[in-house]
DNA sequence: CCTCCATGCCTCATGGTTTCAGGTATCAGA
DNA sequence: TCTGATACCTGAAACCATGAGGCATGGAGG
């Protein structure tokens, strides 16, 4: 009961983002990419399985990425790769990330002048 | 029914991470708070009512903010100051959106090596 | 005068996402 | 034999933002 939540650490939709990107660059399957991201983030970022998962069998049934089952020393593996559709949706989603991290960027670096009453001058 | 949901542009947590920023700047009221916003991202985003007044509420319950009524032309203002103990939040929140900001840019960006079969030689 | 719109506060159901904690099975190494 | 890495999976819980609503005042235009 009352599951502690220790990472109270959300980024919505950065998982995906991630995912499609990093299947861009090449075809991967679920347990590499949670390793993957890893990497690529420099140990900034961690996804549990329970996240990736689920997402690629979302972006999978929705057209964006396409699955190919694999046996690999009596292993199997479920590689994954970008479909047109894919890349679409990852253009948009890397152009909505960059607008919002911009937003942020702006606020945090007191970008936009804080000008109030000046008005009327 | 169906409640159609129009903009699935989720991003958790920068609600509060500009609120706390904002109102490090100067202190403001609910409403405010939801035009300062839009104003100081350069009209990048946009939160609801329905976000900013439930997660002012949250804020000053935990301690982050403290509340004062005014009474201002007949109309009633609930004006938001941060504390000690917010901009220490604040502190936290805005690190912990630049590490992440910084892992998702280098993974757009192809930032970190992408060898992989290298390792061997 | 009446109506509309902006101001200013609020709440609630809904729906989406991530986390955490499990579960299964194979294989390599100690 | 037992552990840990590999590799897949699921489901309950927690959380957040949306969108739609509601209430009340004040000012402007017809």
């Amino acid at each position: 009961m009352a599951k502690r939540r220790t990472n109270p650490d959300y980024l919505n939709g950065v998982p995906e983002l991630l995912l499609l990107r990093l299947l861009e660059q090449r075809p991967m399957y679920g347990y590499e990419l949670v390793q993957e991201i890893v990497r690529s983030t420099g140990e900034r970022l961690e996804f549990g399985e329970g996240c990736i998962y689920p997402l690629l069998h979302r972006l999978e049934s929705e057209g964006t990425l396409t699955a190919k089952r694999q046996q690999v020393g009596g292993r199997e593996r479920v590689v994954y790769r970008v479909t047109r559709k894919g890349k679409g949706k990852l253009a948009e989603a890397a152009a909505r990330w960059m607008r919002v991290a911009e937003a942020v960027t702006l606020v945090l670096h007191g970008g936009h002048n804080e000008q109030r009453q000046t008005a009327i001058a």
